[in-house]
DNA sequence: AATTTTATTATACAGTTGTTCATTAAAAAA
DNA sequence: TTTTTTAATGAACAACTGTATAATAAAATT
C-alpha cells in the first residue's frame, strides 16, 4: 500500500486554496498557472508534475461536489420513483437543491467558456443515479443507455435553463416545474 | 451602407481556409493563432484585429452550419408536428440527418475540450425552431421558455449520446429511437 | 539516527500570447 | 487619376506556457 507523501498533500492543498481564492475574483478561464503558483508559493514546475493545466486542478474540486450530489440524491431514496412520470414525486428530486447549495460552483461549470467535459462528467453522475432507479423499477423493453441518457438530459436541460435565467427560481419551484413539464408532455 | 473592404474579405478567407486545413490534422484546442497565421500567410496582428482567439474564427464556420440546420428543419415543415408526442412523425425530424451530414463539424462541437458556448448556440437555434412549432400548435398553459428548453434538450441529449457512441447509428435509427423514447415516457 | 528515496526548487529555454506603433500598401472616394 | 482612407505588415514588448535539468530539502525507510 503506497503511502502518499506529505509534501504532495501540502502542495495540492496550497494550489487548491489559491485557486479558490482567485475564483472569487475572476473567471476560471482567465486564471493562469503562474498566478496560482505565485499565490500558493509553489514552484511552477511542481504544478506541472501534478496537473497539466488549471482545469485539471479544478476537477479535483469537481469530484468533491459530485460526491455530494450522490449523497443528496440517495438520501430521500425512500420515496423511490421510476421513469413513469406520473409516479414522480417532487420531494424525491434533490438535484435542484444540491445545485442551489453549490450555486457558485455551478456558475463556473455552466459558463460559456467552460469545457463541455464538465457537462459530460455531471451528466455521467446523474445518469448513473437514474440507472439505479431504472434497474430497480423500470422495465427493459427499450435501450436503457439511451433512455437514461434521455432522462438525465431532460433534467440537465432544465438546469441549464435555470442557470441562464440566473437561478432566479428556487429549488422547490424547479422541482414543481419539472413535474409540470413531465405531466404536460405526458398528457394527450 | 458600409461597403466591406476587399482586403478584409481576403484575410478572413485565408484564415478560415488555414483553420479548415489544420482541423483535418489536429484538434481545435491544439491549434494556435501563430500556426493559423503562418499557414494563411497573414500577420498575427491582423488576426487579432478580426478575432480575439481561435474559437472566434471557428464560430464563423459555426454560423454557416446553423443556417443549414434551419433550412433542413424547415424543409419538411409540411408534416408539422407539435409537442404532443403522439403526433410526432419521425420523417419531420431532420436534425439527425443534418448532424450526420456535418459529422466532422459536430465531432468538434461535442468534443470534451469544446467550450460550452457551442452547445448553447446550437441549443438556441434548436429551441427557436421548436418555439415556432409551439406558437403554431401548442397551447399556453405552461411556461413556454422552459418547455421549449426542455424539448430542445431532450433532442440534444440524444445527440450527445449519439456522439458518445461514435455516431454508430444512422440518422434514421436515431429518429425512430426518439419516437420510441417519447412513446415510452408517455405510456402509463 | 543514519540512509535512501523522491518531491520541490531555481534556473534556463524556445515558443506562444496579446498588445502597441510606425511604416507600407491596397482599396475606396474624389 | 489623384487623393484619401484604412487594412496589413514588421518589429518589438512583457508575460505566460510547457519542458528539462541539476541542486536542494523534506519525507519515508532502514
Amino acid at each position: 500500500m503506497k503511502q502518499l507523501d506529505l509534501r504532495i498533500i501540502k502542495t495540492k492543498e496550497s494550489l487548491k486554496e489559491a485557486l479558490m481564492l482567485l475564483l472569487k475574483e475572476k473567471t476560471l478561464n482567465s486564471i493562469s498557472v503562474t498566478e496560482i503558483c505565485r499565490l500558493a508559493k509553489v514552484n511552477r514546475g511542481t504544478f506541472y508534475t501534478h496537473y497539466g493545466q488549471v482545469e485539471n486542478l479544478f476537477e479535483e474540486y469537481f469530484k468533491e461536489i459530485m460526491q455530494n450530489l450522490k449523497d443528496s440524491y440517495l438520501e430521500p431514496y425512500k420515496y423511490a420513483w421510476t421513469i413513469h412520470t406520473k409516479e414522480l414525486n417532487p420531494a424525491t428530486i434533490r438535484i435542484f437543491h444540491h445545485i442551489e447549495k453549490y450555486e457558485e460552483f455551478y456558475r463556473i461549470v455552466f459558463s460559456k467558456t467552460a469545457p463541455l467535459n464538465y457537462y459530460y462528467l455531471l451528466f455521467d453522475h446523474l445518469q448513473q443515479l437514474l440507472d439505479e432507479d431504472m434497474r430497480l423499477h423500470g422495465n427493459d423493453k427499450i435501450d436503457t443507455g439511451m433512455l437514461s441518457a434521455y432522462q438525465a438530459n431532460a433534467i440537465l436541460g432544465l438546469v441549464i435553463e435555470w442557470h441562464r435565467q440566473d437561478f432566479k427560481q428556487n429549488a422547490e419551484e424547479m422541482n414543481k416545474l419539472l413535474v409540470e413539464l413531465l405531466k404536460y408532455v405526458t398528457q394527450d
